[in-house]
DNA sequence: CACCTGCTTGCACCCGGTAGCAAGATGTTT
DNA sequence: AAACATCTTGCTACCGGGTGCAAGCAGGTG
């Protein structure tokens, strides 16, 4: 490791000692709202400036026991949704003084070293960012005693103890549905991703129950490998193979958006339908992607400025730490 | 700020009064290579494990000096790109004990606040993804003595000192231009984002130069106004309407995925022009949807993960650090 | 002028580790 | 059994700040 032997850093105590005071008076004048005259700190602050000093943040975590540092896990990088998130937290993160510690969930980097070594290092919360694990993963290996804070985003938790932050997948599925039946469709189908998240099959389960309530039942339910648009063709590809023409769904809500570009691709590429007339189709999330003419994709927006908003309210202890659920929005666009 | 109140961490002193011995034979239980008898070790082992003791990594980064943590500065998000490479460069600082810091640069939080920020903490390198800033940003501010040590990925460093770790743009812009000329291709256009990045720049040069050796002239020169399917999608639209049949283009390269998509929706969409019949399209980045049916687009992949080992290892200081330039590799595809 | 109040300032001690020295323990050699 | 080499262990000092107390100092009051 490249170490900085280079130019050291100016200490409070040379400060101090430039300034013609004690290393404590240099501290005052960091400190705000701490007394002090403001003549001295004027003198701090030129022999600060002179020496090019800032406090160590390191020591002054250790000192403090806090960090300003929040843990973020992230375990599935081919989400192209996890960008424009990460973006928003980590610049509200920054307005509230705290710095985002990105940490990869992986096959050699799971849930328990992550949290162990976050732990080690002390930050002050972990964010599970559509990620989590069992609960009786942290009481096999008895961790718990220790942990720092732990909220998840994006995903129900699956934690007892550990709030969330969600979209209402409720309110989202009834807009979506409304909106089909609105449009016409009396044969939907919904297609899901193949690991069994309870934020998924909230999805499907709403789906069903709402279409139930208009006295529709939902014809057929697809399910993809994983979440890619190459699964969600494949998926599809089943689908209209062993469906008649007269026996197939009006429209498909995908769980996601990135099984709707997939199936997108499939149903006009493959087998020529054409989008929405003989077959409409719903995503979720709202990818980017999904804006252009080639998609132009019916989807629902997480409301991730609220959510990351609501998260680091948590964190920060200004609201009390319990799972919430806000409302997103209907994107409607040419795919239905 | 929700403090850890809770239980508190166990400290060396203490698991060293539960296993009988000082302090310091704790530590060099969880020391690699440091004496200590076996016995000791394990009596120390045991007391820590009844402890759920682990060395605090904020007090041993202020001895050592070492903080193990690496900022990565990132500015545009909206860049799907950024998303696999964070991904990479996360995985492998991980696997090297290292762990990122992840910044967003944007308005409220420019480089030299980020920089001034990194430093605070004591992180042992900055990598500026994607991102960089002017020399004189660094001097006029009088930055530069203690700051650590920086170094540039997917991008020139503008930066005296600083290395940069980069996709070789001749060798691609080479591959590309000859895979164009073997398919037939004589008109070619070139639409390049509107910054005038080095990078993005050299992609431009170099397409002339090797248009220039086989002696084709580029017919014409597009610009975006910025990296988006809407910026392409306008860019190419004012191209074609202004632009008879006869003089167009036969192949428009794209300065990146992005700018290509708007263009293909535009030119299939509104010109109901047939890609590549009639005018054949390439890219940069090698995006995940690039591989979609719906755009299947040509394009050029970086090699992102040499890349994040040649950083990786600048940073540990296991090679020289010093600018690199790798290969990437051609991704043909439909659209030529 | 003595006394009280309130703001500044310095101090001892603390946060939880690490480095390097020296004393103690152990074992080997002659 | 004495002398020596080697490994263990404990200790002092230190990384760069923060906390709470008490002394120092000012101004206001009786």
């Amino acid at each position: 490791m490249r170490k900085r032997e280079t130019v050291k850093r100016a200490t409070a105590k040379e400060v101090a000692a430039a300034a013609g005071v004690s290393k404590w008076t240099v501290i005052r004048a960091f400190t705000p709202g701490s007394s002090i005259t403001e003549e001295s700190k004027r003198r701090v602050m030129e022999a600060a400036a002179a020496l090019n000093y800032s406090p160590n943040l390191l020591a002054r975590s250790l000192a403090t026991n806090s960090t300003r540092q929040v843990a973020v896990f992230v375990d599935d990088f081919a989400n192209p949704q996890k960008l424009p998130v990460l973006e928003t937290l980590t610049e509200q993160l920054q307005a509230a003084g705290l710095v985002a510690m990105l940490i990869n969930i992986n096959n050699h980097f799971d849930h328990v070293h992550a949290l162990l070594h976050a732990d080690q290092r002390q930050v002050d919360a972990v964010i599970l960012f559509g990620t989590a694990f069992r609960d009786e993963t942290l009481t096999d290996r008895q961790l718990g005693h220790t942990l720092p804070p732990m909220f998840v985003l994006a995903r129900d938790s699956q934690i007892e103890g550990v709030p969330a932050v969600v979209c209402d997948a409720e309110l989202a599925l009834r807009d979506i549905v409304n909106h089909l039946y609105e449009k016409g469709y009396r044969r939907p189908a919904f297609m899901s991703g193949a690991t069994a998240l309870s934020t998924a099959l909230r999805r499907k389960q709403h789906f069903t129950e709402f279409w139930a309530e208009k006295g529709i039942e939902v014809v057929d339910y697809l399910s993809a490998e994983k979440y890619s648009a190459e699964a969600g063709a494949i998926s599809v590809r089943n689908y209209l193979s062993v469906t008649a023409a007269a026996d197939r769904a009006d429209v498909l809500m995908c769980e996601n958006d990135i099984l709707a570009f997939g199936a997108m691709d499939e149903i006009r590429g493959k087998f020529g339908l054409r989008i929405p007339e003989e077959i409409a189709i719903v995503g979720f999330d709202n990818y980017e992607l999904g804006g252009s003419h080639a998609y132009s994709l019916t989807t629902y927006e997480q409301p991730r400025h609220e959510m990351v908003r609501a998260i680091i309210a948590m964190i920060l202890g200004t609201v009390e730490a319990e799972t919430v659920t806000l409302p997103g929005k209907l994107v409607i666009r040419n795919s239905t």
